[in-house]
DNA sequence: CAGTGGTCTAGACCACTCT
DNA sequence: GAGTGGTCTAGACCACTGC
């Protein structure tokens, strides 16, 4: 009907984009901002097209990015739905260890303390915190089949993570992004990982139950939320005897 | 105007596929065949939808998904050409080292060896070879600013590489992958990599120039062509002290 | 059956590149 | 201006889900 109707908002300084992108900004921040749950159904697609005054295809192309971004997943038939960590295989989207023999099997984890404190002045400036802002530290362990495998040490703004405590940890089921999404609100999207080998240091030595020394992979990771947001860093020390790092390169 | 005129070859028994795929099959095909070479421009979108005598939005959607998976590349106003290794960017697809400090730099190559060899089982398996069959092994040295970096030992099957020389690699510019699909006519489009920490042995430490039992990024690759068909194995041993391994989860 | 996402078409117009 | 990819629409029908 109306071909080149530009920008929905009212803002007309706005960089020009693509109906479809002006719909897809729309679509994130209704999820930003919680208006549909991960796990529920958003509106169907003509739905959404009569809503924002568009054709089903805009959405549809909308969705799909978001889709592709792993933010929302279609279901022939049923709906399209927010994306969650809920589901138990979403623990191996970020966690890329594999098994060298034998099949994939879930770790168990093992909280070692869960303290506040202030952010160093590293970890706050990639959690872009004022400097002593208030964090949460978390350590734990991972262990496949009982053997200790991943020590990961975790630092998240303390204002986000308010009510998180080491019983609200070992109380609840799947992965940590799993509870942070149901009860902080605050939905882990993407996370960029920089990985070293580093030997053992006394304390690594001890809780995965090497020789001192031993070669480890180290894992810096960022974690993002909606809006490239960092509110995750997270240092991992991984054994790679029976596992090793999985990756492909596209 | 004919909706539902399902599968465009003649075999009437084959599983039924959206049309776009079947469009993006016939395009692989051609890409595989290198009817078009690389870098080269395809037909247009108008072109294609006459030659299979389907509309423009049925071939768009099989060169979204061609140019998502780094098969294609669309400019606009220009037309739509045969992803390639040759621009340098192209380098670091496969090659996920970064600097700790410092912009990307490119690295230098020093071959180390180029001799013809039988398969190993391990390695025929791999490279889905009949045991015993030849194959081409090359070690070589990767710099950074002149510090030994990267040590790799390459296996490639001999039948397909069969004028791979030391002169040949050592005159060619770019990337490997880059004189593979140039005069060798292998494309290499996917990898998947298995990432282990590992103390330098001997031979290693000598070449990188650390102490032996300094832990290294043990990367080992399994590269792939048109099709999933393996066509490289490939060992990095690589330094983390000034670089680390990037990746991005999403 | 109605409602959802998935595919396909035909046609229009925009944005970019090159000549 | 001609030719390319990029966006958008409107409408049709298919495939799947669940009532």
């Amino acid at each position: 009907m109306k071909p080149q109707a530009r920008n929905i908002s009212n803002n007309a300084s706005a960089t020009f984009s693509p109906l479809y992108r002006q719909i897809k900004a729309l679509l994130l921040t209704s999820l930003e901002l919680g208006e549909w749950r991960p796990g529920e159904a958003i509106p169907s697609e003509l739905g959404l097209a009569s809503r924002f005054k568009v054709s089903q295809g805009t959405v549809r192309k909308a969705i799909d990015e978001l889709s592709a971004e792993n933010l929302l997943v279609r279901r022939q038939g049923k709906g399209t739905f927010v994306a969650t960590h809920k589901e138990p295989h979403a623990h191996f989207r970020f966690l890329r260890l594999r098994p060298m023999e034998g099949k994939q099997d879930y770790p168990q984890m093992h909280l070692l303390d869960c303290r506040r404190g202030r952010a160093p002045v590293e970890i706050a400036r990639i959690l872009e915190l004022k400097p002593g802002e208030g964090v949460v530290l978390l350590r734990r362990i991972l262990s496949f089949h009982g053997v200790p495998t991943v020590l990961d040490e975790i630092s998240l703004p303390g204002n986000i993570f308010k009510g998180l405590t080491a019983a609200r940890i070992s109380g609840s089921q799947g992965s940590l992004y799993n509870l942070f999404e149901a009860e902080f609100g605050t939905r882990m999207i993407r996370a960029d990982e920089q990985i070293r080998a580093i030997p053992a240091d006394a304390i690594a030595s001890e809780l995965l139950k090497v020789d001192i020394g031993t070669p480890l992979l180290c894992v810096d990771r960022v974690t993002y939320t909606y809006g490239d947001r960092a509110v995750e860093f997270r240092r991992g020390l991984y054994r790679t005897d029976r596992h090793y790092y999985s990756n492909t390169l596209a």
